[in-house]
DNA sequence: TGTACATCAGTGAACGCGCGTTCACTGATGTAC
DNA sequence: TGTACATCAGTGAACGCGCGTTCACTGATGTAC
């Protein structure tokens, strides 16, 4: 039987918290490139070298950053998911999905920017461990699509997806190759939106983001139904 | 009339260019968060304090490797029109700006991560500097379109596109607002597929990026054709 | 054509800053008998 | 229950590195008379 963990079990775990805490706040406020060991370190009052007794690397942190903006992205979909009434119909599902991705996009730029933007210098994530986090709100909105309605995939459509299109892996994905391909598509449509108005691809003030995203949707929409 | 430029502007104008290029060389090896002025001056022999006869500072460089990143890639686009047939279809010339797009991100991932990818952290670009090189793709995209065989815009497009739909603005785009809003949009998705490919957004190795923006292809042209 | 002066390019030292990571060490907590 | 030992958290100094930017200065190029 497991002892009731111990004073310094629960330091441990109450000290990982806070650094993890820190450590999302820096990278809120000046981004992942400027995330640094020793200023999480000072912010704690702690010596620069105590952080290493709780994270491996800089790099690990970023890592574990990764996957916790993912599951942050994920819980506030599936937020706005729950809050739909059941009956709701699969294109609003999926409207919820693509705009609580943007509503915690805006909120969250930086952590945005790291999952989505531009790798970080010096740094690569391990897919292994980033994946499972990763691919959460893809495979929700992957959930919204079904097959029915939807003419069959073309060659053009099976060679494109390449290992995508395996038995194991479209088992995971419970939609077939065409709607993969189409979903991926309407995804890439609305993560390239969320891109181009946060990082004012087309300037700032010159358009009006909320409007034009429920049309970005519309497109999303034929792209996915056809 | 003017005189003919002595030793000292020869020698001045020579280097200005010898340190554009090694910058975009690192810029290109490196990346832009790692550009270093230091560096710069060190693979020319030349003491650190000397780059600033010639850049005022890291941001004005940067600002100049933006405009540079923008030339380069609108004139790999205008190779590649060049090539096409004179008579070719306008949905012809769409499909060759966006792919030769695509290929030059894939031979210069870093400039187009620093154009298209998170913001450099500590600058922020002076847009009076960097539109009009930004803009020069985005328009030559533009001008494939024509608003004949397209519906009338609708109200809520006309509000979406904010100022770009104000009569100056829509000048210089050369096609109404309802076009514009279609073209914008395909834009986005082309820049979103190369980013979600470059950036690896699905993994390595997950599917086949070739055929696949050939099928983002149809999508954007079904968007833009209405 | 020659001379006096102004401009400019390039130097080297310095300021002040920050970073990731390692290491030998101290003192507190936990464990086995 | 008490004691000896092992484990762990945290310290502070150090290594080795890099950066942007400023400044007083030298020597070469250009210009006005």
């Amino acid at each position: 039987m497991p002892d009731a963990p111990g004073i310094r079990a629960r330091n441990r775990a109450a000290l990982e918290a806070e650094i993890m805490a820190v450590a999302g706040r820096h990278l809120a406020s000046y981004g992942a490139a400027a995330l640094s060991l020793r200023a999480i370190a000072r912010e704690l009052g702690m010596a620069s070298s105590a952080i290493y007794r709780y994270v491996e690397s800089r790099d690990e942190l970023l890592t574990r950053l990764i996957i916790a903006a993912f599951d942050s992205l994920g819980d506030a979909v599936d937020a706005d998911l729950e809050a739909l009434p059941a009956e709701a119909a699969p294109l609003d599902r999926f409207r919820a999905i693509a705009s609580a991705t943007r509503h915690w996009a805006i909120r969250h730029p930086h952590e945005f920017a790291l999952i989505y933007g531009s790798p970080v210098p010096g740094y690569h994530a391990p897919p292994e461990r980033t994946q499972a986090a990763g691919t959460r709100v893809p495979l929700l909105l992957l959930g919204t699509l079904s097959d029915g309605d939807v003419p069959e995939p073309t060659e053009a459509e099976i060679r494109a997806l390449g290992r995508m299109a395996q038995d194991e892996q479209l088992a995971t994905f419970a939609v077939g190759p065409g709607q993969l391909r189409r979903g991926v598509t309407a995804w890439i449509l609305v993560i390239g939106a969320i891109t181009a108005e946060l990082f004012e691809q087309f300037g700032r003030d010159t358009y009006e983001p909320d409007a034009f995203f429920d049309l970005i949707l519309d497109d999303a929409q034929r792209i996915v139904t056809g």
